[in-house]
DNA sequence: GAATCTTTTGCATACCTATGCAATTATCTG
DNA sequence: CAGATAATTGCATAGGTATGCAAAAGATTC
């Protein structure tokens, strides 16, 4: 039961624990021999190191931990399975948060704190810069994952949101419609404000106005939004939704009301989440770049750690439109379910 | 930059370091004038304690392994989001590991063990019974999450898989079907086994042979074991599959076959992700009782941090059937899409 | 074989908190 | 006010690893 420490193996073969731990590391400095006969001994004993312990001494935990709001969004899982897999690759371990609405992130800060993680990332959530900068005095270095603070004092990887917004603006532009409309993400969110306002100032540029309706990432929020834009007596045959899960649910509306996607109205989501390429939905939509995302986001993190904090650095990444079959007149493209 | 200490407080104050530490635990053997000066500098300074310091020390880390291996499916998103949020209000940490193949779970516990974790957490995946034994070796309590071993050495959670199983042939038996068939799961996991064996054994039962293809859980191989189905001169009318996620691949292969789903032929699955709500899939399924389960898991668990570990822990849940509309002769149940 | 250099090992301590026990101070009692 | 009890604080150490520096052992050279 009592766990086996290198004080244990020491003694066993009577040599000194410092020999013992430098063994175990493969200082070059210990004797071949020497070193065997440790690292055999640890293998026969089950000898494990105590983490806690090397952290204490070596004030490094090589945790890294992650803070993450919507997990139970299609896209997310993903990004945390891509994350810790890899962050486990390279030998760092993965402390979990997750935080139903933006303000909590700071009460779990302290939390973070305690546990002296080497480095933080943020998914899906914000940060008040008051905790930027508690972050900032402990050296803890800290990136954002698709959300950006609004004074950039903290690095960040976002999709390049507003890139895509005007993407899809102009692709929707290029084909006959009618009339404009946006199913918005929350509104708190830069990754909202930023599809909205460069997808709408496009489409005003071009002498629209876009109708508007409110949403919150969900299926159910794009679902009611739909049937609230189907009522409007100049309901629009364009819409843009928020993200791809809005956009299904919108898709089911339009479907439930009789209209036909991709024929009678327009939709395009934006993720490229599994789910828009299932046969049944089929959705034209933004493709997020999520591994160069998620490579961008570790390098920036790791670079962080291992060098000075060099100030914080703000990286958008393209994405790319991907052609379904959800758009008028885009003929039969991507009918195929994804194989 | 250099983190306060308790000893850095207990400096400023002219007071020695344990009645520091006593104060911000709330002893009360601590004047009250004392602790409450004590408590005013910690937050003036920001004072955070080392959580590695005092693991060490008290020899718990509150640190939960949560080992998970289909991150992305949708089902387990959730468990995870609901298993953090419940371990944090309770003051318990995560962290989390996540594994692609079933063979490398083994080749995590090392990393487990090294964080002191004081109890463990596996869900879809399962644990060699000589990893089980090392665990326990180290007093490090274990639960499975909708897995079992084989020599039933380890505590597990699980939804009545096998109940459910047979609750589909039952309800597909009462209904108009000729031709019976299962799309599988992964071989290697109790999940499959249960769900296959029990609903099949029922069937043949009653007098029917039941058709098999294979399947990994994922909407591709749904979708390519059922166009293989289809391909069959005596194609089967209704079709259960190991899960949601293969069924709406199913589905999507049969529309695109032509084939109408709920009438021409019955598909059910199990789990009941959100997507199996969606209008346009409508797919009648088993429910794992996923909170209770979660529930169960983490008294079980905690239970046996706190106490002695009392041995094994079987616990089975049942499911319920949800009737939705992918199945013949259901009428129109739950033709709208989930509000 | 002494002197020098190289290789290998050990000593001592830092890292930070918690806690048993002893010591000190304050409060009470008659 | 002495003596006893209660309240409060401090001392000392454990917990397990890493590491700077000194010491010891071994190898090399002339």
């Amino acid at each position: 039961m009592a766990r086996v420490t290198s004080v244990d193996l020491a003694q066993e073969l009577g040599i000194s624990q410092s020999t013992v731990s430098r063994a175990l590391s493969n200082d070059v400095r210990i004797a071949t021999k020497t070193r065997e006969k440790v690292q055999h001994l640890a293998l026969k004993l089950g000898y494990t190191p105590n983490a806690m312990a090397r952290s204490l001494s070596t004030q490094q935990s090589r945790l890294i931990g992650i803070v993450m709001s919507e997990m139970t969004s299609p896209f997310y899982p993903f990004v945390l399975e891509k994350l810790t897999s890899k962050l486990h690759a390279l030998g760092w371990r993965v402390l979990l948060f997750s935080t139903d609405a933006e303000h909590e992130v700071d009460d779990l800060l302290p939390l973070v704190l305690e546990y002296q993680c080497d480095g933080l990332l943020i998914a899906s959530a914000s940060l008040s810069s008051h905790m930027a900068e508690t972050l900032s005095r402990h050296g803890t270095p800290v990136v954002l994952f698709n959300r950006y603070a609004a004074d950039a004092s903290s690095s960040a990887v976002c999709c390049d949101n507003r890139g895509g917004g005007r993407m899809v603006a102009e692709y929707l532009l290029k084909r006959p419609h009618r009339c404009y409309a946006y199913i918005a993400g929350r509104e708190n969110t830069s990754t909202n404000r930023d599809r909205e306002s460069s997808y709408t100032s496009r489409l005003e540029e071009a002498g629209y106005t876009v109708q508007r309706e409110t949403g919150n990432f969900t299926y159910e929020a794009g679902f009611a939004a739909m049937q609230r834009l189907l009522a409007r007596s100049d309901a629009p045959d364009a819409i843009f939704c928020a993200n791809d899960i809005t956009a299904i649910g919108a898709i089911d509306a339009a479907r439930e009301a009789g209209v036909k996607v991709g024929t009678d109205i327009s939709i395009v989501g934006f993720d490229d989440i599994p789910m828009a390429a299932w046969g049944a939905y089929n959705l034209t939509t933004i493709r997020q770049p999520v591994e160069t995302m998620i490579d961008s986001s570790l390098q920036i993190l790791l670079e962080a750690i291992e060098n000075a904090p060099l100030g914080s650095n703000l990286r958008f990444i393209p994405g790319s439109l991907i052609e379904r079959g959800s758009v008028k007149g885009q003929g039969q493209k991507g009918k195929r379910a994804k194989g």
